[in-house]
RNA sequence: UGUCCGGUGGUGUAAUGGCAGCACAAAUCCCUUUGGAGGAUUUUGUCUUGGUUCGAAUCCAAGCCGGACAGCCA
């Protein structure tokens, strides 16, 4: 018998990779464990998805796609004092843009306001809810929304009431520190509450009333009834339900109690009919907890697995939401979609696409080993994927003067430019050539260093597309700072010409200063100077200065019409995407990264 | 001095008892009207010690090192 595989992805796509979750599912799909592969993406909307959370996705849909499954995009919501709207919406925005066209047809969602129904399964009520949406089984009879954990709080309840019934759970009237003092540490074992072996009349007719309002915050919550000598502390009479008057973001004021983390996902997943629950590592200790409320509850169906990989570290950013939220509330960067962020909405800004972003989490892979990723594999799959599709243009971001003496003032001449030399369908377009021009002040030095290819006195240097020239005189004002270059054009070396073949050490880009665009250009460095800013310190302590330098480019006229979805190469210089902040005749570029440069790496020498 | 989980080049990973491979990074060279892209070549690795086996990165034992866990957060 063969293991059956996953189709064979599109080519924009890597093939699918081998790894310690993948090896699981495929067991389980070959002993037909279970009719129909579901995972889910479960975040906390208390924040935006980063790219850690980029990982996490391209596994569960990448999972679901390979497998003929399906992913679910579920809330997971039981916090609502720290949750919000905004954040579901733009979850669901990421997690969009970031699987269509690839896994798209595989996202669960559900039919608005729909609920779990209630069925009979081998003679046991159970409840369920399945997913709808395009491709998958069930049609989509209303418009669709995600998941969210906080639809199943009466379930949640009633399961609840069940342990209790069982004599499984509890209701404790230990304060929030009494309960940490109780519950003992990693190397010593707990004590038991004295409210630990009420009755379960008692214990009922106190989480009813819990649930109906007649205590404060903290004053009780329900707890499960292990055991507190467990050396695993999530096994000490976990807290399952805590006390909360507070109006929740999808739920409003129905409830005031709320369900833990431990209690809600578990069964979250089975409602839902989930069949590999994967989260990350930190998860790992509670698994025994996760399977234990599963296994003491009447239910008929299968049950769902949690499987456990490494979350994403990155080089020179952090991942963790916390400081995320910090950069963005102490306003050291522009919001949640800065494009210094490592966030999806941050990324996207820069101008990362999504599948570069897929390519990258395709790369790294999946293990349990907690590493730390160089984010020049992100760089790198973002440049390979960019040098793709990019259009290249001319732009001069710091520019310096000069003047073609030997061609006359007022001509203009129009030089054919190849669009993308990599991909010859995307044909040529006319650059204007003139007397005056700009060129990158980089691109000149009076005395240059050994192996500097470029513009010297007294040096020639091709001009992209257009004639070599030789730099004559250096003008410079009173102060002696450079004002502008005297060249002159060998008018037989452009493409075509007679010395069209003749080599120069160095070729630079150029700009026509009388046809010129200015474009707002914002160039970005990494975030942090160090690798590892959250290593010990105070990570802001560690913030890159020099992140953001904005300029006024000069660019060719084309670039007049660029649009927000094309990607732009800067020849020589860089990948660009037009920033939503670009107006009418006012284009805003964002550098997305810059073009690999050999010649820094020798300057750097020295 | 608890429980659980991990250790493969500089980094991230593959090999599931049978030739330690890939990617990134680094380096050298070729090519180039982008010092881009592309091509070629090279350097560097199975935590340690035992054991099982014809054969161990893989299985076993002990040790060493690292991570997670003591929220009424997720």
């Amino acid at each position: 018998m063969t293991t059956p595989r996953p189709a064979p992805a599109p080519a924009s796509v890597p093939a699918a990779p081998s790894d310690c979750i993948r090896d699981i599912v495929a067991e389980d799909v070959r002993t037909g464990k279970h009719p129909q592969v579901h995972t889910r993406f479960p975040p906390e909307p208390n924040g935006y998805l980063h790219i850690g959370h980029a990982k996490s996705i391209c596994l569960n849909f990448g999972i679901a796609r390979e497998f003929g499954g399906c992913c679910n995009l579920r809330m997971d919501d039981t916090n609502p004092t720290k949750e919000e709207v905004e954040y579901v919406d733009s979850i669901s925005q990421d997690v969009d843009w970031l699987i269509r066209g690839w896994a798209d047809d595989r996202l669960g969602l559900k039919p608005a306001g729909q609920t779990p129904v209630a069925q009979t399964v081998n003679g046991k009520s159970d409840f369920h809810l399945a997913p709808a949406g395009p491709g998958l089984p069930a049609p989509a009879p209303a418009p669709l929304e995600p998941f969210y954990a906080s639809d199943y709080f009466d379930q949640l309840y009633e399961y609840a009431l069940q342990l209790t019934r069982k004599g499984l759970a509890y209701v404790c009237d230990l304060s929030p520190e009494d309960t940490d003092e109780f519950r003992g540490a990693p190397d010593r074992p707990g004590r038991e509450s004295p409210f630990r072996h009420r009755s379960v009349a008692e214990n009922l007719d106190l989480f009813v009333r819990m649930k109906n309002g007649e205590f404060p915050d903290g004053a009780r919550t329900l707890r499960a009834k292990i055991d507190m000598a467990s050396p695993n502390i999530w096994l000490r009479d976990p807290v399952l339900y805590r006390i909360r008057h507070a109006e929740h973001h999808h739920t409003g004021a129905r409830w005031c109690i709320y369900p833990m983390y431990d209690f809600a996902h578990c069964l979250s997943d089975y409602l839902e009919g989930i069949t590999h629950s994967i989260c990350t590592l930190e998860f790992e200790v509670h698994r025994p907890l996760y399977d234990w409320i599963l296994e003491h509850l009447d239910l008929p169906r299968i049950l769902p697995r949690q499987f456990e990989f490494a979350r994403l570290s990155l080089s020179y950013t952090v991942m963790s939401k916390r400081k995320l939220l910090q950069l963005v509330h102490e306003k050291l960067v522009h919001g949640w979609d800065d494009p210094r962020l490592p966030t999806i909405s941050g990324l996207r800004r820069r101008g990362v696409t999504a599948a570069a972003l897929r390519a990258f989490a395709y790369h790294i892979g999946i293990t349990k080993y907690n590493g730390l990723t160089d984010v020049a594999v992100l760089e790198h799959a973002v440049r390979e994927d960019l040098n793709r599709g990019a259009l290249r243009r001319l732009a001069v971001l710091r520019p310096i003067k000069v003047i073609i003496t030997n061609f006359p003032a007022g001509q203009v001449e129009e030089l054919a430019a190849v669009n993308n030399p990599e991909d010859p369908g995307a044909g040529v377009r006319k650059v204007p050539f003139s007397h005056e021009l700009f060129i990158e002040r980089d691109d000149f030095l009076e005395t240059p260093p050994p192996k500097y290819f470029r513009l010297r006195p007294g040096g020639e240097v091709r001009l992209k597309y257009a004639y070599i020239i030789r730099c004559d005189e250096v003008v410079k004002d009173a102060a002696g700072q450079l004002v502008e270059l005297h060249c002159t054009a060998d008018l037989g070396s452009k493409t075509g010409g007679p010395n069209a073949g003749r080599k120069v050490k160095g070729t630079i880009h150029w700009v026509s200063a009388a046809h010129a665009a200015d474009a707002e250009v914002r160039l970005y460095d990494r975030l942090f100077t160090v690798p590892e800013p959250d290593a010990g310190g105070d990570f802001k302590s560690f913030l890159n200065p020099h992140s953001l330098e904005v300029v006024t480019a000069r660019c060719e006229p084309s670039l007049k019409e660029a649009t927000p979805e094309q990607r732009y190469q800067f020849e020589r210089l860089g990948y660009f995407a037009l920033d939503p902040d670009s107006r009418p005749g006012q284009p805003v570029f964002n550098r997305t990264i810059t073009l690999r440069d050999a010649w820094a790496k020798e300057a750097q020498k020295g």
